[in-house]
RNA sequence: GCACUCGUAGCUCAGCUGGAUAGAGCGCUGCCCUCCGAAGGCAGAGGUCACAGGUUCGAAUCCUGUCGAGUGCGCCA
């Protein structure tokens, strides 16, 4: 199937060849000025500039080439050398007919596709998601599915954050709450009881303990070591703090996949940061080998920064002074593992932009020990959403707002909606539900979606759920509408014709 | 301090590999329900494209500077 843009693009470039111009002068873009025209070149102008005659010389003759091209009617020049170009009417209708019977409604594979890893979503384990989630598993679905449509083969991985301090400051602070919980993850081998001891301990009090031990963390030196120390225990294999580590995943995996089921966003692959704990030791062990590796302050870093860079760019820290493995640490194994078990051309991270500099530090020094081709990884960095305030979003109460309640009180506001217009009235309550569900889960994601990735949004769900304007709501119900149209018309036995493009 | 991102209509935002008259939605004004579902459609008003220079035949778009907003800058992720 031809693409008419493509086509004539393909005719402007062979006529500026002839005149022994650059064929990329003859990209044709549909028409600024539907009045004047279908489609028009604007090659001329920037021709020029090479000296081989005047703007309005060069279109005419290009103009002159195309107006013999089958699918052109008229081909004139205009202004200071724009080619405006008027199709056939039998050219538009025949390629119309055929977008209308191709299920990919003309839409172009790739001719060289690629094997791409979508890093996405970032949830981390022992912690519900929260509002900084939606953007990410919002855009990486769709960056997902769209190079999936390209043609790519496309593994789309949720990267569990299960391995780092955090893990070691949950099982500090959760010892540190229950004296019976310390007993068993300290106990050299297990005992049948540890199982409904450990069961105490649900996602609720983690949600609730981590900030607390976290902000603690920052002044009190004392106990920040103990978890730096707990985390180099539970990486190293303490039977105990692996039991309750395990706890952990267990427990945060329901509710995570309760949160991207509602979202309609699927993985591929559900790999956390504790599988490539494995391959540290030797990856440590080859980046010395290789003379990447320098002992700075105690800890093992990877000097990045380059000569013409324009600010002080930070070394990758590999080992941390307590011996931990960092999350730039766990980041580089993950480039290597995904280079052994999918050797993917293209790897992106969707992760807020405020990580910029983190994934520069941590590409500089994959390419730098050869894990991943140059140019291959690629951060796709995307802003915060925010409240009225222009801060990032946050409860009435100035908390961080978990994904979940989010997405219900997106769909409140849907039910409300759907009331106040009288739809829906006649569904049985548990389709209505459904319903609400999937209005205000299109609000979000079309919100999120329409604003641009790098750019923060705020955050408006009476505009963003409205049934008016450009909204997911008022998608969903022009489809309802056109799909109503497409039943009555088959009910009285009318189908589509051909479809014929006339004055 | 250094680096990055952003500043376009009353509001929320597109456009930014330079090109003809800068667009959309909301809000506002007017018109349209005996032909699908008015949660709709059509039309209109509304803009020194932050500011100042520069490059160019031509700048919202590229460059420099200023002002303003946001973000980041090694042992958390």
């Amino acid at each position: 199937m031809s693409d008419l843009r493509a086509a004539l693009s393909q005719a402007a470039g062979a006529a500026f060849a002839a005149l022994g111009l650059d064929a990329d002068f003859g990209r044709v873009t549909a028409s600024d000025r539907p009045d004047l025209a279908d489609f028009q070149c604007n090659g001329a102008l920037a021709a020029a500039k090479s000296g081989k005659g005047s703007p309005r010389d060069i279109a005419g003759k290009i103009a002159e080439a195309l107006a013999g091209h089958p699918l052109v009617a008229e081909a004139q020049v205009a202004g200071p050398g724009f080619v405006n170009l008027r199709l056939s009417h039998e050219a538009l209708s025949v390629r119309a007919g055929a977008l209308a019977a191709d299920p990919r409604a003309g839409a172009a594979e790739l001719a060289h596709p690629r094997r791409v890893i979508v890093d996405y979503g970032g949830p981390n384990v022992a912690k519900e998601m929260h509002v900084g989630h939606l953007r990410a598993s919002i855009i990486g679905e769709a960056i997902k599915r769209l190079f999936r449509f390209r043609g790519d083969t496309v593994q789309g991985d949720a990267h569990f954050g299960d391995w780092g301090f955090q893990m070691g400051l949950l099982i500090v602070a959760c010892a540190d709450e229950d004296p019976e919980i310390a007993a068993v993850i300290e106990s050299p081998s297990p005992r049948p009881t540890d199982e409904a001891i450990l069961e105490r301990i649900s996602l609720g009090d983690l949600d609730r303990l981590y900030p607390v031990a976290a902000a603690r963390a920052k002044s009190d030196l004392d106990y920040r070591d103990r978890a730096r120390r707990a985390t180099s225990e539970l990486q190293a294999g303490k039977p105990g703090y692996r039991l309750l580590w395990a706890h952990f995943a267990r427990i945060t995996r329901e509710a995570l996949t309760r949160d991207f089921h509602s979202l309609g966003i699927d993985f591929d692959l559900w790999r956390g940061e504790s599988d490539v704990d494995p391959l540290i030791e030797p990856m440590v062990a080859e980046l010395a080998d290789k003379q990447l590796l320098f002992e700075d302050q105690g800890a093992l870093i990877v000097r990045v920064a380059r000569n013409d860079d324009k600010r002080d760019v930070p070394p990758l820290l590999v080992v941390s002074s307590e011996g931990s493995a960092m999350y730039g640490t766990t980041d580089l194994a993950t480039i290597l593992d995904r280079r052994r078990f999918f050797d993917p051309d293209l790897c992106l991270y969707v992760v807020d932009q405020r990580q910029a500099d983190h994934f520069e530090t941590v590409f500089r020094a994959a390419y730098l020990a050869g894990y991943a081709p140059e140019g291959s990884l690629e951060h796709v960095g995307f802003g915060t959403m925010n409240g009225s305030d222009g801060k990032p979003f946050k409860t009435r109460a100035g908390g961080v707002l978990k994904l979940r309640d989010l997405i219900e009180m997106a769909t409140a506001k849907a039910r409300e909606r759907l009331h106040a217009a009288d739809l829906g009235a006649e569904l049985p309550p548990a389709e209505f539900e459904a319903t609400a569900l999937k209005v205000g889960v299109a609000a979000l994601k079309f919100a999120d979606l329409i604003n641009f990735r790098g750019t923060s949004y705020v955050f408006d769900l009476d505009r963003f759920s409205s049934f008016e304007g450009k909204t997911g709501p008022y998608l969903l119900y022009q489809a309802v509408r056109v799909k109503s149209l497409m039943r009555k018309a088959a009910a009285e036995g009318a189908g589509a014709g051909e479809i014929i493009v006339g004055e």
